[in-house]
DNA sequence: CGAATAGTGTCTGTTAGACACTATTAA
DNA sequence: TTAATAGTGTCTAACAGACACTATTCG
């Protein structure tokens, strides 16, 4: 038997299945708190909870090409450079019915997470509160309260967290949530915020000059009332 | 509308939806190469290919549980310890219709590899050759034939020794290769087979008891014809 | 004793933390 | 000149690679 003749006999729909979604953890360092970007749900389930962007996966969809388009559709972000990050498929995660839901990571400087907040008015940001050396962290609105969340969310946002932070040393994570130019003394904060502990001036410095990312300018910070730091940009490696 | 409510009108149908399955990368190190089981697909399509083993999640059954389910029907294979790998969602990577595989990978010492090869008459072994320098492998049979792999399970493999190589310096991978006791000579040739380098040995078995994640058992390797080297067993951080 | 591997001592180069220091800019 | 931050020099401790060495077991 052929693949051709094999398919023509083929019934996709001999099983029951499970729905798919994309779910989307949009983060930046806001105000020195790695932050992501959540709605308001205002139907039922789980009606006034807060919850990642998402939405179903279509039948002719790549995984990644849903991810860009819930980004788009959902929070105002176009081109969206995402990373997936784990699937979540415990039975009861949803009430309404059986759904997997593959989770993407998107990084962006904290100027493009104010654009989202301006031009989507549904979203608001959340303050991610990392437990000090533990795993836990709390999600508050500006205003310091704590944001219930909807499904299993919590656990993906923690999810998130540790993928950031065991991605910090090694790989270009850290560029993605500055602007094109950027201080050394920037980078250290988001370094800083991600790991949620102070480091070392001159060590960050040396570390990362040697890795040969990034490049300076050759212009400097403007609007500072002391001496102005150099800008540098992100290089990949040679 | 209160939650119930909402779910008495809810219409799971509504969507065509993707078909979602688990496929299960099996690793050990065998003969000094890191090696995965294989299932030759007899029915079309891409049949007298090589496949993973693989199979449908049951509509009231977790990821992780269909995994495990797998291991066992389809290797032989109780109580696998799985971890989730990469979900491959492209729209074609699958003839028949749409399906988003969930894969996992499994570790197992090479007695465990052989029990299940010895069990189950359809596992091939795939010895995977890994290209020096790169990214890239091949996948051969004992007889050292190019073994032609079914829909993207080549994509599915090479994520999985990346993996592997990513998570071997911080983390317990290397022991899940090994018996319950092992030499430092064996750990590091599992270190090296993975790695695809050789290692230094007193620098290795420095790093290794620093670590403080192995500790002598006082027994010594039975059977050598020269100076029997210790027996160490994994011993999860304090 | 000889063969072969187990296991160690030590030198060197690299890298990170700590701390104090100098340099540069705006006001 | 002063305030405040940018940026550097240098000491020290931790650690990895390299190499040569000693230790132990079997036959």
């Amino acid at each position: 038997m052929s693949d051709d003749e094999f398919l023509r006999h083929y019934d996709p729909q001999a099983f029951d299945r499970p729905s798919i979604t994309v779910d989307l953890v949009l983060l930046a360092i806001r105000g020195g708190r790695p932050s992501a970007l959540l709605l308001r749900r205002d139907a039922p389930p789980q009606a006034e909870r807060w919850a990642l962007p998402g939405g179903f996966v279509g039948i002719d969809e790549d995984l990644e090409a849903a991810a860009v388009r819930v980004a788009r559709d959902k929070a105002g972000i176009e081109g969206a450079q995402l990373e997936q990050l784990y699937t979540f498929g415990a039975v009861n995660r949803d009430p309404r019915m059986r759904i997997v839901t593959v989770a993407y990571l998107g990084l962006m400087a904290e100027s493009a997470f104010e654009a989202a907040l301006g031009a989507a008015l549904q979203l608001l940001p959340a303050a991610l509160e990392i437990d000090p050396g533990g795993e836990g962290f709390a999600a508050r609105s500006p205003e310091g309260e704590a944001l219930p969340l909807a499904f299993d969310h919590a656990e993906i946002l923690g999810t998130a967290l540790m993928r950031l932070r065991g991605k910090l040393d090694w790989s270009n994570v850290g560029f993605s949530l500055l602007p094109e130019r950027f201080t050394l003394r920037q980078l250290q904060e988001v370094h800083e915020a991600i790991l949620g502990t102070p480091l070392n001036k001159p060590a960050f410095r040396r570390r990362m000059l040697d890795k040969g990312w990034i490049a300076p300018t050759g212009t400097r910070e403007a609007g500072a009332s002391f001496r102005p730091a150099e800008l540098y940009r992100f290089q990949p490696n040679t």
